[in-house]
DNA sequence: TAATGTTATTAGCTTTGTCTAACATGAGCG
DNA sequence: CGCTCATGTTAGACAAAGCTAATAACATTA
């Protein structure tokens, strides 16, 4: 009954045994190794170290059974597993393996805030009228599942809503040197996408335009204080609001 | 330059020597230490395994500089944890410092899909008409932020959405023994909330009543094949849609 | 009762990542 | 030239998690 605090893979264990007793009504030592892919070997010091932090109620070689406060955390993670997997679902609509690892992984090291208000998000989407239009507009854009031109013309839209006293919008390749342009739109699809997302280019960052290579292909810029190079193919998909 | 994977630490370190590397033109190990928060003794190691794993060029007690590797590597990590910061502070709006602490533990963890989508997600909001009508009126939700009451109008609204063919809506204190429900909205505010939510009641998911005591207070509800009680205070704070 | 098989525990080893404390290196100064 | 100080490196310890292999404790079966 230490005042540590759980790590990560004792609150994994302790997420298993809550749903091996919920759902056969016992937790033995076997089950849980091969619930969560571990060796029986490894599983016995984790059960030790949650008796110790009070959290099991263990006698060697007997069934595991949750005490109340084991039972608080477990209920409260394995919650937290439920929503993340959700918002990764239904929200985000990743492939439910995905969904599964990456709520795995996000359920030990969110924050309380965050979760809360990633909690009230997925209410709003699900239940707010407003929400659900949005949701629904999201889930059938191109981008997402190859579906109508509709998601297009919203982003048209989008972009004079950013805009809002009407800017010039053009591409990053249009710039001249030393101007400046804040992010409206990343086009592009694929690996070229994730390329310019991987280098920072969201929405609302300001790039500015260093030099261009006299044959006019590189293209270097700086954004957020670094210097980047882009091919000309790249820049021109990169949709700023000339500031 | 071996063919192993970077872990997080060392996912951490390459970002931070990026940063630096960006910020003053040079990366000592007293600096990352110190931007790291860890002792100097503690660095040396690390960077010799980055060294073989080929990201960094490090020649002892000089100064420490990216291949064009971990370069890539680092910018890559770090557009995560910027567009991450993003969602939490911009669209989940929760304080910066947690913003920061959260969006650190995710950028080793989440799956490339799962980060593809949360970046349409996020350029979703921000770009599309839906998308920030959305938004605007997920913030200036009460609960979020205290303001308008408009937004508890539009959750009623929702539960008719979600209720789609006219069932009747009640809290949970309502059902009767035997009798099913789906969540449509879970009211309360701060401990009470963050309780109901630990027990797993969110949006669609089916609750049913078990039994009530005899005195009427604790009620015991059974949810995703789960045995829970709840005060009835909690469970009048829980609507459904008797299913 | 003895033999066999399943299950649990333990001991010993590995990796990661941290710490402290001792030691090394080089720069600047007296 | 040699001292001192800031900075880096190394060695040794420790904790968390995992593995394997040996052993212990039951349970079943012959």
């Amino acid at each position: 009954m230490q005042e540590t605090v759980l790590t990560g893979a004792l609150e994994d264990y302790l997420e298993t045994v809550y749903q091996l007793v919920q759902s056969r009504k016992l937790a033995r030592v076997k089950d849980i190794a091969r619930a969560r892919s571990v060796r029986a070997g490894s599983v016995s010091p984790a059960m030790r170290r949650l008796a110790d932090l009070g959290m099991i109620r263990y006698v060697q070689r007997e069934y595991i059974d949750l005490t109340p406060l084991g039972e608080e955390h477990a209920r409260r993670i394995l919650a937290r597993h439920r929503i993340l997997t959700r918002f990764f679902r239904e929200i985000l609509q990743v492939t439910p393996e995905t969904a599964e690892a990456d709520a795995c992984a996000m359920e030990h090291s969110l924050s309380a805030e965050g979760m809360d208000h990633l909690t009230r998000l997925f209410e709003f989407l699900r239940v707010c009228p407003d929400g659900r239009k949005f949701l629904s507009s999201f889930h059938s854009c191109p981008r997402i599942q190859p579906a109508s031109a509709e998601c297009m013309l919203h982003h048209r839209d989008g972009t004079e809503a950013i805009d809002g006293k009407g800017g010039t919008t053009r591409s990053v390749a249009d710039l001249k040197p030393g101007q400046k342009g804040r992010v409206t739109q990343v086009s592009g699809e694929g690996p070229i996408r994730r390329r310019l997302l991987d280098m920072g280019i969201l929405p609302d960052t300001t790039i500015e335009l260093e030099r261009v290579a006299p044959t006019g292909d590189p293209i270097w810029i700086k954004l957020e204080g670094m210097q980047l190079s882009l091919r000309r193919k790249e820049a021109s998909l990169v949709s700023v609001l000339a500031a």
